[in-house]
DNA sequence: CCATCTTTGTGCACGCTTTCACAAAGGCAT
DNA sequence: ATGCCTTTGTGAAAGCGTGCACAAAGATGG
């Protein structure tokens, strides 16, 4: 899960647990394969080696959804398309604003996988004037004094955030004034919203940090913690070695907290 | 959460609960955002409110690593920072490879979150010829026939998979193959991997359907589900519209799943 | 029409996570 | 020293999520 805010405090959205919810995307794109390859029903064992989880749970999650299965036959492939898709809100159009179009920004504006899911990238938008005007995807990148008025055009409620850190709050401020009430967050920063606005936060180095815990402990299964009651008080020591591997990348941008989601184009 | 496999069966890897493991680089953000700014000692109530979490959370997660707090002040900035990073194993050098340089790999190429957390990028590999040579980020990206031969040569036990859907699971496989223990997954497929073998997996797409489901209910609260009764069964009128849909972005690429991470630079 | 076989839908138990609430601990002023 | 005030560390309880295991439901063949 993307970690960000619980944005529902653990409160089900109607009967369905947000577990649950996480995992229709997931049983969604499983079913649009079959759906391509003419596949008529699946049964939940099918369908959950498919999507990657337990039978039993792919079952459970469908009764929150009602009983769309047939006993001794399995699922109509087509219908629970239809019934996921309604449910995750996808049969409607949702326009889509990218503010910060870096790299990564570039890579959202392009990725096939919102389009054929009903999102619809209504604009771009950088605060860099450099970029305004620059096609990218096939979109003219608009500088963020529009930022208002796009929304309101556009009926944009579903915003995403791909600034450096330092923008990321500011942007963020904007977007909800405007209008927006999700927001998917790609800055390494917490932003605070108020109440009504849902964010996920998406966040690249974690990731990475949570792999690297578990490799680190594989690795070190065999030597049974050597440093571990080593160096038990030297903070100062180790400090000074993460801030000057921080200064390395530092040079980039320098924001408050550092930190970028993905650098500006050269 | 990135929704990826249970690599580990809700097992706790030393005492340190998974859902900690997942906060710990919250907090080290946080935190390292706080010694920049040479803040000495921090409470939990501050620190939780910095990293969007509960109080009472953040000093249970801590209570797992060991006391390091002093009561009637709170924890000490620059040893906590020690002790985190030491616990995530960024005291040590990460190589890593991203497989797939399209806009999103490139885009992660030059993420500087990586490099600040002893994320060492040792290589960018694509299967295009046309990419070979080319400099990305600093980085020469080398051909997929070098593949194993670069993960054996720098230790690379992280890798990062970039690539369109198609190429995901055959990417994987020679990946683990080679040597690599700890996958981070952007390509919307379910990996299958042997035993050992972690993989974390990031969708974007699933994280905005997620914000759409939220968001219809919370656009959906004023009318009583009008279309919820309406259309019972009528599956194949939509599933033509879904497929309409989908052929409007498979004209840039068409894996066997249809969908990708990422389209290739043009 | 009946028996059999497959597969769904779900009650139940278990374990993880979160949250509350408070005693213990330490600093600080007098 | 003593007492007060702040903040940690942690039992205990409640809330969720997961997975087992099985009864109910429907298809299928004779």
């Amino acid at each position: 899960m993307a970690t960000g805010r619980n944005h529902r405090p653990a409160t089900r959205s109607r009967g369905i647990p947000e577990a649950t919810v996480a995992r229709l995307p997931l049983y969604l794109r499983a079913l649009t394969a079959l759906s391509e390859r003419s596949v008529p029903t699946v049964s939940s064992e099918e369908l959950a080696a498919a999507a990657g989880v337990n039978s039993a749970k792919l079952r459970k999650d469908f009764s929150y959804l009602g009983s769309y299965g047939t006993r001794g036959v399995g699922y109509d492939v087509e219908y629970l398309v239809y019934q996921i898709s309604r449910e995750l809100g996808l049969t409607q159009d949702w326009p889509v604003v990218i503010v910060g179009i870096g790299n990564l920004g570039a890579a959202l504006a392009n990725y096939g996988g919102f389009a054929s899911r009903g999102f619809r990238v209504a604009s771009l938008i950088d605060a860099d004037p450099a970029m305004s005007g620059k096609i990218v995807a096939g979109i003219e990148v608009q500088h963020t004094d529009l930022l208002e008025r796009i929304i309101a055009d556009n009926g944009v409620s579903i915003g995403v955030i791909a600034t450096p850190a330092g923008a990321a709050q500011q942007v963020c401020d904007r977007l909800v004034a405007a209008g927006v009430t999700s927001i998917l967050n790609f800055a390494p920063t917490v932003l605070s919203v108020p109440d009504g606005v849902d964010v996920r936060k998406v966040d690249l180095s974690i990731e990475l940090q949570i792999l690297a815990f578990h490799e680190q402990r594989k690795a070190g299964e065999l030597d049974t913690e050597a440093a571990d009651t080593a160096a038990p008080a030297a903070p100062p020591a180790v400090s000074v070695t993460r801030r000057a591997a921080e200064d390395a990348d530092d040079d980039t941008e320098a924001g408050p907290d550092g930190d970028v989601p993905a650098v500006m184009p050269a």
